[in-house]
DNA sequence: ATGAAAGCGCTAACAG
DNA sequence: CTGTTAGCGCTTTCAT
């Protein structure tokens, strides 16, 4: 464990001063001749410079954060892995948060990144608009991926100041493409769209009895999904889980206990599509024999299931990258919400209704 | 963007030195009456040590590294979530990369994490020990979890100074139980038993021609399996996939063209599993009834396979659980090797030999 | 028990 | 074009 040369060590030994070695290294004015010397003696000092020294004088760390709900929901690990992508071809660390979908985890993360002075943030949130507030108040630049943070205090009457304002978005008008993007910084998919594709690719087979089986943060698509299929929504069929396995495996495994008529689900995520699956095997319902099932996601093992799953993919990984681009471009311009398709990959899980 | 007080904002309100909130804050000695003042200065301020500060001060930044080759894989998924879990409770921020299983990749993520001070690192490693000599001479503290690196310049003689000597293990001499740790800090699961019984329980079931079908960093799996089916290893039979799941793929279908003979496989991750249903269903092959499969990892996809997953569990969440323990004690106990068991959870894709 | 002061490594004025 | 200097926010002797 040697110490590790510092800028005073390369101006000395170069001859220079160290304001001189700092223009070298992040590409300023400098004489051919100085700069190859400079360049030649770091080299050889094996110099790095400490991000340690230069976050403080700019009070800020660079990099960015990210923070997910679960690491073992395949969905946000190919979200991550584009963040990280992105953040790798740009040289900058990122550091990691798994929220469980709770806002007070989120809130205590949020607080431990600005400890970090980590000012730019890509978050799938969990909690409201007021759980974020405190973060876009200490400047951080913050971009929402695979969905926004619910309106706090919607239902007293007039929002309450912080995020709630920039979240309001176009309330849901006759369907209009393409979707109009909302004014957050902001990576979703095309959720709207999605939904209604699978749900009349559902009502084209003869479905009418057509359940959803949601979880945390999709209420996005339960709205899309009352949109589509219209007025009379039978709310017994509209169903939640609270994000763990377990749970949403005990609302599926309720949902086709109390409603034995209902003849398709759609599954808001591929953790509930798990669930789906396994509480029909359970209750010995076929797929797509008994019940079709389409699935928000589409993850690896989508394929390998038997019969392999019908799905609404939403490229993951590309959702990352783009969030991890318009974080890092947030100084350049002020970032827009981008809005990705969805695509109805059909697949073996949903037959005829009979 | 209001800007954050400071230790000297806080000094200044309360009335007396920085010095004296700096050891009030880190539970220095006090008088109480002074403790209580700044106490309460500070919450009014809302004031929020800057890590920025302290860890230019102390060198060193708080604090882990994390890396994996690939989040996208359901296990590395476990263990980052286990990971995570730890950090939080201890208030630690966690440096997230992705090293897509390439060595050189890793490198540069290491020198990332060097530049940022970080000084412990988690990882699960793809390059050598040569890889990892600069990480360790840097003074990081480093626990590896799920396979050690593989040591450098084997084949000429006597290893290369570095963590070569640290990765010296017992050579696996006849079968002992339990198994020794290696002496480097590091969280592993019992591969050797694993695989042991898995190929036991296969051969108990009459099986012969048992094949491995592998990706990177399973080697200590594989040296298992040609320990565990003995002596005239059918070399034909163990072939490996370079960790993208298109290679897991024409490796798997490739073994299952080339050797029709092979009744049974044993896949040495969830990746390589996946793609072992993936290529048997391409060719028609039917599990158990045409050839058995079992695979390392117990996702919870594996359930949802039909038939369900014969699998080979290891505790994920666990490893990353005790190897983030392990990398924040450092500084406490020299941390050794912990050996997790596995186990195998029998499930439908075995059957006799026929 | 407490305050003053010295940096940690770096960048950004400001002079020269 | 280049060197000097002043901190960024914090911890830590060292006096008091």
């Amino acid at each position: 464990m040697e110490k590790r040369a510092t800028i005073k060590d390369v101006a000395e030994a170069a001859g220079v001063g160290v304001a001189t070695v700092s223009r070298v290294l992040s590409g300023g004015s400098a004489s051919p001749q100085t700069r190859e010397r400079v360049l030649a003696v770091a080299a050889q000092l094996d110099y790095r410079p400490s991000a340690l020294g230069r976050n403080l004088r700019q009070r800020r760390t660079g990099g960015m954060g990210l923070l997910v709900p679960d690491l073992t929901d395949t969905f946000y690990g190919q979200l991550a892995e584009g963040v990280l992508a992105c953040a790798r071809s740009a040289g900058e660390p990122v550091v990691l948060g798994s929220t469980g979908d709770d806002p007070e985890q989120e809130a205590d993360l949020i607080g431990m990144l600005l400890e970090q002075s980590v000012d730019r943030l890509i978050a799938v949130p969990s909690g409201d608009s007021d759980t974020w507030t405190p973060a876009v108040r200490a400047g951080m630049t913050v971009v929402f991926a695979d969905r926004l943070p619910a309106m706090a205090g919607t239902e007293t009457g007039p929002a309450a100041a912080g995020v709630n304002d920039l979240l309001r978005m176009d309330g849901l008008p006759a369907a209009a493409t393409p979707p109009r993007p909302p004014d957050v910084p902001s990576v979703l998919a095309d959720d709207r769209a999605g939904i209604r594709t699978a749900v009349r690719y559902l009502r084209g087979l003869g479905h009418r009895r057509i359940a959803f089986l949601g979880g945390p943060g999709h209420d996005r698509r339960v709205a899309a999904f009352r949109e589509a299929v219209g007025a009379p929504v039978d709310e017994e069929l509209v169903v939640f889980g609270t994000g763990s396995r377990d749970s949403a495996y005990a609302a599926a495994s309720g949902l086709f206990q109390s409603r034995p008529d209902l003849s398709a689900v759609v599954a808001g995520g591929n953790v509930l599509g798990e669930a789906a699956v396994l509480a029909a095997r359970e209750l010995d319902l076929r797929v797509p024999r008994d019940v079709s099932l389409i699935m928000y996601d589409d993850v690896p093992w989508a394929e390998l299931c038997a019969p392999p799953l019908t799905v609404i993919a939403q490229p993951g990984r590309d959702m990352g990258y783009r969030a991890a681009e318009l974080v890092l471009r947030s100084g350049t311009r002020r970032p827009r919400g981008i809005v990705l398709p969805t695509e109805l990959i059909i697949r073996g899980s949903c037959g005829p209704h009979r």
